[in-house]
DNA sequence: TTCAAATACGGAACAATGTTCCGTTTATCA
DNA sequence: TGATAAACGGAACATTGTTCCGTATTTGAA
């Protein structure tokens, strides 16, 4: 994402690029701990950045809000990626199946302040799909070529149906609890949809044929 | 709505009773002109009231909010009535649907504070919903007898699928331009959304049987 | 009509937040 | 090592929601 030795212009210099990282990771915990809407404070703090250093990589709220949701849209495809090297199809389909399961539930919050009608978050419905879309094709493709799932699966699809079906599964609200062993893999909701889940892999594998 | 002669408690005083009503038609007014989350200063100026005496009757903005938005609902579902008496059965349908359709466009940057997950607006839709369906019902039954209209079809369908169409159809974001000559009724989606309505109308005059 | 008590009023003041500014510190490079 | 550009931190500013309280108004009775 970054041009490091583009030779265009200048490097980007070491405790600024440290500085970006640390704003990214830091608002990615706080905002799952205390929802999109934490103050841009709790977020420098985390990071251990004055706010000032923080506005000058992302001059809006909304800039870091988009980076964030991009930054784990990137980290979840291309575990669909990793997965598909490490693992037989069927499995890897699966697998990823869930690790999006946990992408959506997490972000929860941020599904709503995407609908909110800030023009600052137009182009991340696109980028979702368009991310998000291959990488489960690919997955559904090899799994299908090595007979290990159906064909006749549409990828956005299925992406819509387990989005909705994790989002409906979640408890509502915007922020998580945040107390000791709140784990949100170990909650009821959490619980229910990957039972739900399976009943989709398992429908995805059963049927295949096309 | 209010109590006046219940004796059960003290009179409102009527400076008070003059104000609520102040505050809520600015509120209205100004809601439509810069969108749901204008300041509360300028809708305490517009009413020509101060802060202190919006918030003693309205202690939450979201009170205020509610309270416009249920008082426009009444208003609304009041005029099925009027029209009623004063227009044949199929008039008084097709009337009142486009009555509504112009509530529902007025209300679109309501409806997307009321699906912000914030619990005070909880129960607007049951408020909604439990005011214009028997309003409209009303009017259908009446359209059916009179032979104006079909009677196979269900109240609370039609308003939703009305309301689809009519926040469909009209221009994103949230608040109005303001601008002179701004109408929303002569506007181009608007009156997309009336030629749409109009079909729909015939077809709940043709169909006509049960 | 006049007066006292009850009630309501207005808006300054407070708190929380997003955002900007600028004097100070640090990284880079010769 | 020192000059310079870049980045830093956080105080200060602007905008809001909300609270407080001294002042003004309404009401009911004398």
């Amino acid at each position: 994402m970054q041009e490091e030795t583009t030779g265009t212009k200048k490097r980007i210099r070491s405790d600024a690029a440290r500085n970006e990282d640390a704003v990214l990771e830091a608002a990615k915990t706080v905002f799952a701990t205390s929802g999109v809407d934490a103050p841009v404070r709790e977020i420098a703090k985390t990071a251990g950045v004055g706010v000032g250093t923080l506005y000058r990589r992302f001059p809006k709220r909304s800039d870091l809000v988009v980076a964030v949701f991009k930054r784990e849209v990137d980290a979840c495809a291309a575990d669909a990626k990793t997965l598909a090297k490490d693992h037989p199809p069927g499995e890897a389909l699966s697998r990823w199946l869930r690790r999006y399961c946990r992408f959506i539930v997490t972000k929860k919050g941020l599904a709503s302040a995407l609908h909110s009608g800030d023009p600052a978050f137009d182009a991340l419905p696109d980028y979702f799909r368009s991310n998000f879309e291959p990488a489960l094709q690919n997955l559904l493709s090899a799994a299908a070529k090595a007979g290990e799932a159906r064909s006749d699966i549409d990828a956005y699809d299925l992406l819509r149906a387990i989005g909705n079906l994790a989002s409906a599964g979640s408890t509502s609200g915007g922020k998580a609890g945040g107390n000791a062993g709140d784990d949100p893999e170990h909650h009821e909701g959490m619980q229910h949809t990957y039972r739900m889940l399976d009943l989709m892999i398992d429908g995805l594998r059963y049927g295949k044929s096309g």
